[in-house]
Formats: structure tokens, sequence, C-alpha cells
RNA sequence: GACCCCAUCGUCUAGCGGUUAGGACACCGGCCUUUCACGCCGGCAACACGGGUUCGAUUCCCGUUGGGGUCGCCA
């Protein structure tokens, strides 16, 4: 294999903010490449339609941008296997699902959505496993070719072997295996036209000349699909290599509920991303020297895919903060201390904006260090009594919090008059005024009762910073339980049957 | 629930048959210092359990337990 150029690629879908996993597997794999002097790609799966959008490209770039991660190939510079963005290579995607039905592999399948919920329900009670009965498999090609012809809506289900056993070998783990009938008849091709992740990510890899696909271990259950793809095609498949999943404090998935994920309110928070990468790095990975401060540039030194430790690492905040730390302090010269505080958040730009917001409580001029700390520090304590929504108790405020949470999540663009109008409705629904609603708002995100403007303020922040800051207040009030959570994300949900927020 | 993956201090990890089980974060002492922080020194703290294999298991095998992931026309 020595002889082969080794590939990685970086595969997000463009969903929702940056996500600070998207960084840990987006450095292994630069690493890796590096390393071996090979090239780094930049792939866009955004392949889900309802979900993908422009934007979220556009921050991905960014975030990996400030991280100072580099790709050789991808959708804003191009390369010989372009395009890089796969809602673009539809045609491709088509002609090998096409190649697949004519050679047996695949088939039309025309069962509703309903049908397919109901056996779902139906096969998870029977204790057959879940997923597809199969229906449509036995459909004669003519027929279903007619029906397709017809106008009738159908996706595009592989067909998995009903038996025997896949194995394969993961770069870490060594061979796993899995039998064929824990898998039911994948869907490649979704009724739009577009395809599924499994079918746009083997096309892609190999037509890319991916060499090691490096990603996270929850897509260890999905390589025999995959596997199964490249047989099909006749093509080799490239190494598998599955990093652990970075954990939250109780070794859950790491997420959002329970930890700052999104890569922006690193940067926000103050975060140099030399730092955050080194700390990355460290997830799973150890130099053999016990020097745990390391550039990316050392890393690719010294680094070696198969010393990847597999237990799933602990996100731990206060170790990132140290490290922060060291690099402030060893590497940086106060001349370049102020110039990475001058792009954080003090410079001309900001600093207006931030004073618009309190020119009109000054007296002197200092009264700006004690009107804005809430701009500048993220070391905010809460009294539990400011806190309380009025006339409601910790769980009742908490509540309140948490729709405050999910409005926030989905608010585009992220600006006062967005968030205005937002609480304005949530005032109106609520039937809370709309001076007590935001009151414990103004404490979660400053700190104080006595504050800046909130919407301005949270505009300012920007959306990662304010969400987290009243995610920490909920806690500090003692948070939701998870049945509690449940229970008012139904309520919420049926209060929004348009799935569109408040509007 | 079924399947797959994993298992060393609270956390990140080193270890790849014989070690006083090493380092780092956090925590606790002490020193330095006008305070705090930094820095330095020291301390606390781990091989999940049960069977094998072996002269000898943290290390290899099996089981149990525990944790995680997956079971979507999401990735």
């Amino acid at each position: 294999m020595s002889d082969v150029e080794i590939r990685t690629r970086l595969a997000p879908s463009p969903t929702g903010a940056p996500h600070v996993g998207t960084a840990y597997q987006a450095l292994f794999g630069y690493v890796w490449a590096r390393k071996n002097g090979g090239k780094f790609v930049l792939r866009i799966e955004d392949t889900d339609r309802e979900r993908s959008s422009a934007e979220s490209e556009r921050a991905i770039i960014d975030s990996l941008g400030w991280l100072g991660i580099k790709w050789d190939e991808g959708p804003d510079i191009g390369g010989p296997y372009g395009p890089y963005r796969q809602s673009e290579r539809l045609e491709i995607y088509h002609r090998h699902v096409e190649k697949l039905v004519a050679e047996g592999h695949a088939y039309p399948c025309f069962c509703s959505r309903e049908r397919l919920e109901r056996v779902r329900k139906e096969r998870q009670k029977s204790g057959a496993g879940s997923g597809y009965d199969r229906k449509c498999r036995n459909i004669p090609p003519e027929e279903a070719g007619k029906r397709v012809e017809n106008g009738e809506e159908f996706t595009v289900r592989m067909k998995v072997p009903l038996e025997g056993t896949c194995r394969f070998t993961d770069f870490l783990r060594g061979e796993i295996k899995k039998d064929w009938s824990s898998i039911d008849d994948q869907v490649i091709l979704k009724a739009d036209g577009y395809p599924t992740y499994h079918l746009a990510v083997v096309v892609d890899d190999h037509l890319m000349k991916i060499s090691h696909v490096i990603r996270g271990e929850e897509w260890i259950n999905s390589v025999p699909k995959h596997i199964l793809l490249y047989r099909f095609f006749g093509w080799k498949p490239p190494v598998f290599c599955h990093l652990p999943l970075l954990r939250n404090k109780d070794r859950s998935k790491l997420s959002k509920r329970k930890n700052p994920v999104s890569l922006e309110w690193y940067r926000r928070t103050g975060i140099l991303p030399e730092a955050l990468l080194n700390f990355l790095g460290l997830m799973g990975w150890h130099p053999a020297d016990d020097e745990e401060k390391f550039s990316v540039e050392e890393m690719v030194e010294k680094f070696r895919l198969e010393d990847v430790s597999l237990g799933g690492p602990v996100f731990d905040l206060d170790k990132l903060k140290w490290l922060n730390g060291r690099y402030i302090r060893e590497d940086l010269t106060t001349e370049q201390l102020m110039n990475r505080l001058e792009e954080w958040a003090l410079n001309r730009d900001n600093f207006t904006r931030i004073l618009e917001t309190c020119k009109g409580r000054m007296t002197t001029l200092s009264d700006w260090g004690r009107l804005t700390p809430h701009f500048f520090t993220e070391d905010i304590e809460y009294r539990k009594e400011d806190l309380l929504l009025d006339g409601l108790d910790e769980t009742g405020t908490c509540e309140v919090l948490q729709v405050v949470l999910w409005e926030l999540e989905r608010l585009t663009p992220f600006d006062k008059d967005t968030i205005y109008r937002m609480f304005r409705k949530l005032s109106d629904r609520t039937g809370i005024k709309l001076k007590k609603l935001t009151a414990p708002l103004y404490v979660a995100v400053s700190g104080k009762t006595v504050s800046t403007p909130l919407f301005d303020t949270m505009e300012i922040l920007g959306s990662d910073v304010t969400r987290m800051r009243i995610r920490k207040a909920m806690e500090r009030l003692g948070g939701l339980s998870g049945k509690r959570l449940k229970k008012l994300e139904k309520e919420y949900e049926r209060s929004n049957v348009t799935g569109r927020g408040l509007d």
C-alpha cells in the first residue's frame, strides 16, 4: 500500500453550527495525510435538502480556517476530483444507482413512509429487530420499472444478503464481524432524487481516491453496508479507521445539552485555535515523549495513527483552559497578545457596538468597565433568586428558559430585531409580560439584574455564547429532569406543528 | 430489546508477560511572592470482577459487569 498516495477527507454535513467533533476528525485526518505526504480533502455532504444550508457550509469553512486546518481539495478551491459538494454530484450518484438496479443489486421501493413506520414499530415489538421487511424486494423488475415510469414515488434500496457474515478490518480494532441478517435493505436513493449518506460516501470516497476513511465510531455499524456497495461496484474499499467519540462528563456522546460543542463558542470565549487543536490531539493520542504541549506541526512529526487509544475520552474544559493558558503565557509576546485580543473582541467595531449599549448609562469614561464586564468574561456567577422568573419556582423558570433556548437555536439571523420579535411572540403566547419574561434573561446573559439592553447584548455576544449562558443559568437553578424535559419538548412541538418555531 | 464497539487514578493517558504501575489536568499541602496568578517542590489517587493460559498477568483468551454507539427517505 506504500505506493498508493495517502488521501484522507473530512466530510461534514452543513447542518447547523460547526461542531468540535468535526474539528477533532479534521485534525486526525489532516495530520495523518500530512504525515504521509498525502492529501487532505474537504467534501461537503449536503444530501439532506431540509437541513443543509449554504450558511452552515460557510461557517464550517470559516471555523476550519480559524483553526488553521487547510485542505488540498475542496468546494472552495476545487481539485481534480470535484465537485466537492455532494448536491452537485447528483448525476454521478444516479448513474451508479442505475447500474446497481440494472445488475440486480438494488431495487425501487414504493412503500409509503407511513407503512415503513408501522413495519418498524411492529418489528421492534416482535423482536425481529427493526427496519424494513423487504416488501418491494420481490417485485419483478419489469413491473417495478413500469411503476417508476408511471410516476409513482419511490426510493431505491440495496439488496443486503439474507444470511452470512460480513467481516472487515478496522485499522484500530482489527477484525469486526457482523451478520448480514442484522442489516435491512438500506435506502440508497431518496424519493427526492438525492442519495443517502451510504451511497454518496462510498461513491465519493472511491472516485476521490480516498485511502483512509477516518471518522467517528458511530459509523462502525454502517461499514458492512459500505463494504457491500464496494463489492457491488467491484471497487477496493479504503482503510477504515474509526476514532473514539468525544464524551460528556457522564460519558454519553458529546452533546450541546451538556457541553459547549460549537467551535464558535470556543472562539468567542477566547480559546486559542492552537490550544484547541492541541487539546483535541490529546484525545485518544499521546506523544511518546510525554510533552503534552505541541503544535500541529509537531503532531504531524510524532503522530502514529495506530497508537490512537479507543476509550471514549471525556472532554475536559479545565485541561483545555490550562493548555490555553500555557499558549498565552509561553508563546505570545505582549505585543502578540494584544493583537490576539484585538482580533478577538478589543477592536474598534466590536467595542463601538458595545459602547452603544451602555453610553446612555455612563457618567464617567471609566464607567465602561463597570457596565460591560459580561462582554469580556465567561466567569459569571448567578444568584439563584435573581434568576427566578417572577411567580415561578426553579423548575418553572427552567421550563421557560428551555423554551427560549429552543427558540434561540432556530433563530436566523441572530440579531436584536429577530430576537425581540421572538420574545414578543413568546410573551403573547405564554401570557407572561415581556418585562417579566426577559428579567431572568438579563441575569442569565450578564449575571446582573441591572445590565445592558438584552437583545443588543445577545446579538453582540452571538448565539453560541448567549445560549451557553442560559444553559449555565438553568443548571444553577437545578435544571430539568429528563422526564420533565421530554414532556416539555412534546408540548413545545405540539404548539409548533409547523415545525418552524413560534413564527 | 437486538447488534456492534470499549474498559489503567475523578479526568486525559503511558504501559504492549516480570515496573515501587509513569506523566498531565483537577484537588490538597509547602516554597517563591506586597496580594492573586504563574513557577517550583511534595501529596492524594487507578489496573471493574471471575475464570483460564503461564514459573509469572494490568498486559493474552473466555465469561460477567459496566459504559458507549447503532438500529431513519439524518448524517
